[in-house]
DNA sequence: CGCCCTTCCGAACGATCGTTAGCCTCCACA
DNA sequence: TGTGGAGGCTAACGATCGTTCGGAAGGGCG
């Protein structure tokens, strides 16, 4: 892929997460780049590619991060590393990580299928984690796993709405599993 | 305000929820008000007219939801009522409730600015539930009420994308109070 | 009855949409 | 040195966008 194509799919990312998709025109894509509107299709057939294109590499980010978590060891450990590892790809791919979240539904036809399916299961490995650690019995051996992997998944799917690009995300992520395991009740509480 | 008029906003509440509301023509709105688009202007100014009706209506309803908690006794029982009275909100009104967390942000001028202060107020009112917690010892003393606060409202925030319209959803509200105030943690995990 | 106000129609407005086409330039490589 | 393909230009396409306008129903009220 060309230099030139590259920067057009950065100036995508941007200006999807930043207008929308419907509320970014080829105009606008052209103009970031510097181009008329009608250079642009010597790069792409459309600019639903664009979408597919940015989305797509959204799924591969967020489950490449995930790739690095270890398969085995303490199930705490690897929970905290799966926040961290998320929150890594939003603070540093921001517009892409906002366009997987947001703007996928945009997509069309059997693209839409592919991504909920890429979606869904980047939703499941992250699920199986926390079922993982109340079936070895390193979490309560009566924790809604379900429930807790979606407080997870809630945290760091609205992470983009918030997160400054580039933040160190590691303390935050720590912050999310230290509440999660030991919660908030008062060392006194009924 | 007359019966026809209110069946647009909600036609437009359901729209926008749907298909964006950059995704959502005037002919989308007349077509499901059986009418021809022009005829949309006798009850309208403007298609943004109608952004900023269903987005006021959802601060509307999620504040008079927290109305409803009341100011006093346990902190953990308002929590949780706060989590209750929220989530009913997107259950009850779901169209409402996904325009007021994701489609707000096509609003334009002094009402985008509106709104993000009643967002921000919004979000205050939740925030000080968990400070105050805290405060008073009824929280762990050295608990990390931002970062709680931010969990529950990401938990609330993102209940949009896959909450089934009409569901009940107390029993959901306590496994996630549930969770919060206790964890995950095993009961002889180190 | 006569008047007005609300509501809708039908047609049209100019602007902008995504996309296509033909042509030109320039550089890599045979 | 000749050639081809990549990448850009300008112009235009038909479609659709949000909005405007004049007129026509129709019901409520004097």
């Amino acid at each position: 892929m060309s230099a030139r194509r590259n920067e057009l799919t950065r100036a995508a990312a941007r200006l999807f997460a930043e207008k929308g998709y419907h509320g970014t025109s080829v105009g606008d894509l052209a103009e970031a780049l510097g181009m008329q509107k009608g250079s642009l299709y010597s790069h792409i057939e459309s600019k639903a590619d664009l979408l597919w294109e940015v989305a797509s590499e959204g799924a591969a980010a967020f489950h490449a991060a995930l790739d690095g978590v270890p398969e085995d060891g303490p199930v705490l450990d690897r929970i905290r590393d799966a926040l961290r590892a998320h929150l890594r790809v939003v603070a540093e791919q921001l517009d892409v990580a906002t366009v997987f979240v947001r703007e996928w539904r945009y997509l069309e036809g059997e693209r839409r299928e592919a991504f909920v399916a890429e979606r869904r299961r980047y939703e499941e490995r992250f699920r199986a984690l926390f079922r993982e650690g109340r079936e070895l019995g390193e979490l309560r051996t009566d924790l809604d796993d379900g429930t807790a992997a979606l407080l997870a998944l809630s945290a760091v799917n609205w992470a983009y709405t918030w997160l400054r690009p580039g933040s160190d995300t590691d303390p935050l992520a720590d912050r999310f599993t230290a509440l999660l395991v030991d919660g908030m009740r008062g060392y006194n509480t009924p």
